[in-house]
DNA sequence: TTCACAAATGTAACCGTTTACATTCATGAA
DNA sequence: TTCATGAATGTAAACGGTTACATTTGTGAA
């Protein structure tokens, strides 16, 4: 067992006041019993216990993460910008992973409540209309949502506007000449934003004139890209010639598979992905991508839930910019006919 | 403030005892008192307090998890491991990433120990001469590396065979007609196991009959892969026609800006990664990689920490099994004429 | 030397649980 | 009815800190 604070007082023969009061600097001792203390501390290896402390302060310092799956490293960087935001401020972090299931939400935030987490940190299936939320909010608990796109009622969420950033990828997919524009998504019912990158890419595609973008829904966690692709380019023709992607690794793994398609992306297929992770620009051909600061929203979340923790700041939704980083996987759209003298696969050979 | 054991004991005419003991199922009560009591807890939406629990039974069912970086997917797989035995097992994670700053290490292993963790899992820089670890023994708190290669001190981990798996890899690419071979490896200062699959590398090609190995030490965090190349591939002839690379991160980087370079893959250059990222298998080419199981070994990791923390099963250092994935990046090695007619790069206009 | 006052230190209650032990209650046998 | 017994419940002391308040110690002025 450790050494206690009751402990450090009898060996330094003072009382666990004066122990106390040194370790948090909270009050003067003087010189000498100081060093007197600090000797026993040292020999006993003496570590305050913060569950002593959490019970006596009825403060935790400490906060809960909870996010889909660690698997995208979107999130990843998020709960990187989380970590040094929170160790900056000498908060711990609980975490866990949902993959993507409710029930797994809710006897995880049980959890984190259980332990006294000061304030929580998440991404939801369905902000709108979340049982984790409601609870939260009964509970006066404070929260902050990442990624989620900002909801009717008004949760407080860190994120970027999906919907001007969807209309932004189609204006610069027709920009560069494309029509027939497509959208490959993860399930929408496990992720509103991805609804809403479509809503702004349908209105994109609108104002630009563009035909309504075929939108193809797949399953994003064990995903078989080329089978889902392979139907809709049989006719060529047809077939769009830009894909936006709700998020960077499904673009990662559209481009492969039009790859082992036969289709040379950018010049037969355009891509466009959502998220900007670093990987992407190490990639060849480059990956286009609307860019979101994952990292940054990450700390600007825990930032402000510092805040409001310390001092009555409420807590308000923040839209964070996006930008469009393109990449060489977007170019202009081919003109018919040197499209179609290119149709052979190169790399045909190379097939598992 | 939250109700406590006491407001509901009192709403409910009982004592505290009863309360507890009908909670945890501790002990018998009968069953109209039970109705009673399960009614205050519901009216005041009482939850038992973890901290008073933990300070009162010294158990805080919480384990500290502690990598280098969220930024690598492959440690993302392994906390998601982690996080689902924990989960099963009912206990919840600290969690913090430290950046490969030793001082972090210290600061965080400080953190965690406050909060009486019951035991650890960590990724360290240096597992030989680490100080973290060397508290952890002196404090009797139970740890488990992961990733790290077992070494002198007999420090318990869960990893692969890291030189047998440098080794196979050199073996693959001799065997796949490669003669000049050569490694691209981040910082071997900060990677335990990326020297380890260096030696076994350098091994197996040496055992192969090959001359030794370049290798190509580069800085993994903010890593331009075309520029670290572009020297070596001046004069074609002499460069390596096949790379493994210390990481699959690294490898993919390496694919792409060989790509810029003009160079394809596998057709100039063989790639082979190590990790078994899932999205190498999306990518075009398929990324040739060593698999190891992270997923698993972070699994492996928390059960052996949690059976250790119920029973007194010793710690051991366990070693899965990895795997060769012979993806599309590694091909056969170019009969020198073939190769010399294809110089000329493929997308070369698409260079940004 | 004495006293007032500030500085240093000590005492003990409290935070929210668990749990050993004590007490009360209900039951069936004598 | 009484008593022994086991079941149900209660009491109070931990657990490891913090902190309001009480007490002691030290200092300088009168």
């Amino acid at each position: 067992m450790p050494a206690t604070i009751r402990d450090v007082a009898s060996l330094a023969g003072v009382s666990v006041a004066t122990v106390s009061r040194l370790v948090n600097r909270s009050g003067k001792v003087r010189d000498d019993t100081a060093a007197r203390v600090q000797a026993a501390i040292e020999a006993l290896g003496f570590r305050p216990s913060a569950v002593g402390r959490n019970l006596s302060t009825s403060q935790t310092r400490s906060l809960g993460v909870v996010i889909p799956s660690l698997t995208n490293p979107v999130f990843a960087d998020a709960v990187a910008g989380i970590n040094e935001e929170a160790r900056a401020r000498d908060y711990t972090l609980m975490f866990t992973a949902t993959n993507y299931d409710r029930a797994e939400e809710q006897g995880i935030v049980d959890a984190f409540l259980a332990y006294r987490v000061e304030g929580l940190i998440l991404t939801v299936a369905d902000p709108e209309d979340s049982l984790v939320l409601d609870l939260l909010e009964r509970e006066c608990v404070p929260y902050v949502l990442i990624y989620n796109q900002p909801n009717a009622k008004g949760r407080p969420t860190v994120t970027v506007d999906n919907v001007a950033a969807g209309r932004e990828a189609a204006e610069a997919l027709a920009k560069l000449g494309h029509r027939r524009l497509g959208m490959v998504a993860g399930r929408f019912s496990a992720s509103d934003r991805a609804l809403a990158r479509r809503d702004g890419f349908l209105t994109g595609a609108r104002a630009a004139g563009c035909p309504d973008p075929l939108v193809l829904e797949v399953d994003f966690v064990d995903l078989n890209a080329e089978e889902a692709l392979r139907p809709l380019y049989q006719r060529r023709s047809e077939a769009p010639s830009a894909l936006f992607c709700s998020n960077d690794l499904l673009a990662m793994a559209v481009v492969g598979a039009l790859g082992r398609l036969g289709l040379s992306v950018p010049d037969d297929v355009s891509v466009i992905g959502f998220d900007g992770l670093a990987i992407g620009t190490q990639l060849h051909p480059t990956l286009a991508t609307i860019v979101q600061p994952s990292r940054e929203m990450g700390r600007a979340a825990t930032a402000q839930l510092l805040d409001r923790l310390s001092g009555e700041v409420p807590l308000r939704t923040v839209t964070l910019p996006h930008s469009l980083r393109l990449g060489e996987s977007a170019g202009p759209a081919a003109k018919p006919s040197p499209t179609e003298l290119r149709d052979s696969p190169a790399f045909e050979d190379e097939e598992t």
